[in-house]
DNA sequence: CATGAATGAGATTTCATTCAT
DNA sequence: TATGAATGAAATCTCATTCAT
C-alpha cells in the first residue's frame, strides 16, 4: 500500500512511456489496454495515474514529443549541410531514414495513431507535421529555382517523398540484410533521381 | 421481432459491408463498435449475425476482397500493356494510382487494420500483399535486365515505390485541385526517374 | 448468454425500479453501486443497461414520476373538496400525510436526492415542486381573503407547512402505536390552529 | 522560518474543517472526494491525515461539534427563559430558528448526513437528536400540564414543531426578504397556534 | 430475418487510504 | 507536517456475442 522501497517516481514514469509506446506500436492504442500496460511495467493500474493524466494524455505526450524530437533533429541536420539544394535533400533525406529506423516504433504511432488523438492535441500534432513537411518543401524549391531539379508540383512531390521514406519503417529489420546507413543511401539515390537530378557525371 | 415487409438480406449484407467500411476507415477497427454499425445500417446489433460471422470476419472479408480485387485489376492493367519494361512500370504506376485514389477507404483498411488481423486471416492477407508486391519485383528487374533501369536492390526500391504510391491517399482530396490522372502522371515521371530511366530523348 | 426462459423485459425492468428505489432510499444515490443494485434484481451488472439508460437517469425517472402522481393525486383530493379554505386545507394536509405516510422511499428519494440529479433533470423536477408548492400557496391565500387564516405570509407558511408535513416520513412507522389516518388527522389539526384558524366554535 | 511550532497546524486543521463542511453541504458526503477537499484547503490528500483520522471520522466530529454546540446553546437560552410554557416553548422556537438559519450548512449535514454515518459514531448523534428533541417534548407537556396547549400527542407534535422550523433552512436566503428575526417570529406564532395557544388577547 | 434480453469480460478511471521519505 | 507513490476495491459503463422468441 505505501512506497515500496526503491520505488522510484521518475524511473517508473519513464518506464510507463516506454511500455506504453512498446504497446501501442504492438497492438495500436484503442487495442492496448490499461491493464496491459501497467502489467508491463510492473505497478496496478491504479497507480498508472500517478504518473499520466489519462490514456489520450499518454498518447499525446509520445507523439508530442517524438515529433518535437524529430524537427529539431532535422534542423539541426540542415544547418551543418552544404549550401546546394542537391546535397541539402541528400542531407535531408539520409537524415530522414536513419532518424526513422532507429524509432520505429515512435514513427508508427505518430503516423497510424494521430485519429486517435481528440481535438486538443491533434490540432497541435498536426501542425508539427505541417512545419516538417515545410522544410522539404521549401528545399525542393529551392532546387528548382537553382534549376538542380524538375518538379511539377513541389507538395506533392514533399508527400511522395516523405511516404517513401517513412515507408522504410514498414519492412526494415535491423538485423536484416542492409544497415541503416545502406537503405538512406538506397533512398537518397532514387530520391535524387526522382526529382531529375542527375547525381555525379552520369547525366 | 420479425422480417420487416420489403427488407433484403443481400442489400442488407451489403449495407453492412459498406457501413463498415466506412467506419473502419473513419475510426479505426477497435474503435468502431457494432452497435455504431448496427446504427449505421438501420438495424439492433443482434441482427449484424444474420449477415456477418464476427467483427474480426467483416474485417478480414473487407481486406481480402479489396486484395483480391486489387491483384485481378492490377493483373489485366499489366496484360495489356506493352512488353518493355518501362511502359509497363508507367502502365503499372498509373493503374496502382488511380485505382488506390478510387478506394481510399478500402486502402486505408487495407493497410493501417492489418494488425487487427487474426493468425488465420493475417497470413492469407500477407500472401495476397506480398503476391502484389512481387508484380512490382519482378517488373524492376525485368527493366534491369533490359539495361533500362538502374536499381541497387529491386525489393527495397519496390517497397519505396510502392510506400511512395499508396501515400497518395493520404492526402489526396477528389475536390482538390489535381485529378486523379493528373496525380498518376506526376508519380510515373517520378518512379520512372528514381528507376534511373531518363524520360523524353533518352528512350 | 441467451436469453434465460421465462424472462421478461418489462418485469425486469420495474423490477430495477423498485430496487433503485429501495436502495436509493436506504443507502443514498451516490452510495448505491449498481453492482449492488443489479445483484438485488438477480441480474448482472451489464444486463440493466437493457432497461436504463444510466444510473442518472433512473433516478430522474423515479423522482420524475412520484412528483407526477403526487400532482395529479392531489390535484383529484382538492376537486373533490368542498370550495371553502378551511375545509380544503384540511383536504390538502389530509391527502398530503396519507399520501407520503404510504410512500417514504419515494418521498426521501424526491426530496434529499434532489441535489444528485444534472441539470438537465434538475429544473424540471424543481418545477414539478413549485406546482406543487403553488397549490398550497394558492389555498392560504384564498383562506386569507376569506378571513378565515390569519398569516402573515402565506409563502413563509406554506414552506413551514410542507415541511412538516414532509417530515412524518422521517419518523413514522407504519407499525407504531398510530394509523396514517391518525397522523393525518394531528397534523390537519396543527396546520389549521396555526394558520389562525379556530375549529367547531373556537372549540 | 519563525513560524510558531503547531500553529499552522492547528490552522490547517480548522481549514480542513471548514471546506470540509462545505463540500459536504455542497455535494454530499458520499459525492464529495477527498482529493477535492485537499484541493480546497491547498494540501495534497496524503496531508489530510496528518488532521483527520478518516473521512468517516470527519463527517463524525462536524456532525457531532454541532450537535453539542445546538445543546449547549438551547440549554442556555431555557434557562434565560420565563418559567411559563408559552413563553418557554417561544423562546425555543426564535432560537432554534435563529441557530439553524445562522448555520445552514451545519444543519444540512447533520440532518441529510446522518445516513452516512457507520454503527459506532451513528448511534451517539442519534442520542444528541433525543436528547434535543426530549427537551422540546418535555416543554409541550409541561404547556399541557398547565392548561396552556391542547395537544393529541406531544411526542408527535415535538416532530411536526421541529420538521418545520428546521425546514426553514431549505428555502431562507440571508439577503432575501426577511430577516432571521423575521422568520423566527412568524414560526413563533405558527407554532404556538398550532399548540393551541391562542396569543395576546384571544386568550 | 430481426430482435430484446442477457452476459462475461473488460474498458478507463476514481476512491479512500497507507507509508517511506 | 507534508508529500509522492502505491494500492485494493470499486466506480459506471461498453464490448462483442448468444439465444429464445
Amino acid at each position: 500500500m505505501g512506497r515500496i522501497a526503491g520505488s522510484d517516481g521518475a524511473r517508473t514514469a519513464a518506464a510507463i512511456r516506454r511500455a506504453g509506446l512498446r504497446l501501442i506500436h504492438r497492438r495500436g492504442y484503442e487495442a492496448m489496454g490499461l491493464r496491459e500496460l501497467a502489467a508491463e511495467v510492473g505497478i496496478r493500474p491504479a497507480s498508472l495515474y500517478n504518473h499520466i493524466g489519462s490514456k489520450q494524455e499518454l498518447l499525446f505526450d509520445l507523439i508530442h514529443e517524438h515529433m518535437a524530437a524529430l524537427l529539431a533533429s532535422a534542423t539541426a541536420a540542415l544547418e551543418e549541410a552544404p549550401p546546394r539544394a542537391p546535397a541539402r535533400l541528400r542531407a535531408f533525406v539520409l537524415h530522414h531514414v536513419a532518424y526513422h529506423l532507429g524509432r520505429k516504433a515512435e514513427v508508427f504511432v505518430a503516423n497510424f495513431e494521430l485519429r486517435a488523438l481528440e481535438p486538443p492535441g491533434y490540432e497541435r500534432i498536426v501542425a508539427q507535421r505541417r512545419a516538417y513537411e515545410a522544410m522539404l518543401v521549401a528545399l525542393l524549391e529551392q532546387g528548382v529555382e537553382e534549376g538542380a531539379f524538375r518538379i511539377p508540383d513541389s507538395r506533392v512531390a514533399a508527400y511522395a517523398i516523405l511516404a517513401m521514406l517513412t515507408g522504410t519503417c514498414t519492412w526494415y529489420r535491423p538485423d536484416g540484410r542492409l544497415s541503416r546507413a545502406q537503405v538512406a543511401a538506397i533512398h537518397a539515390a532514387m530520391v535524387l533521381r526522382s526529382c531529375g537530378y542527375a547525381e555525379g557525371g552520369e547525366e
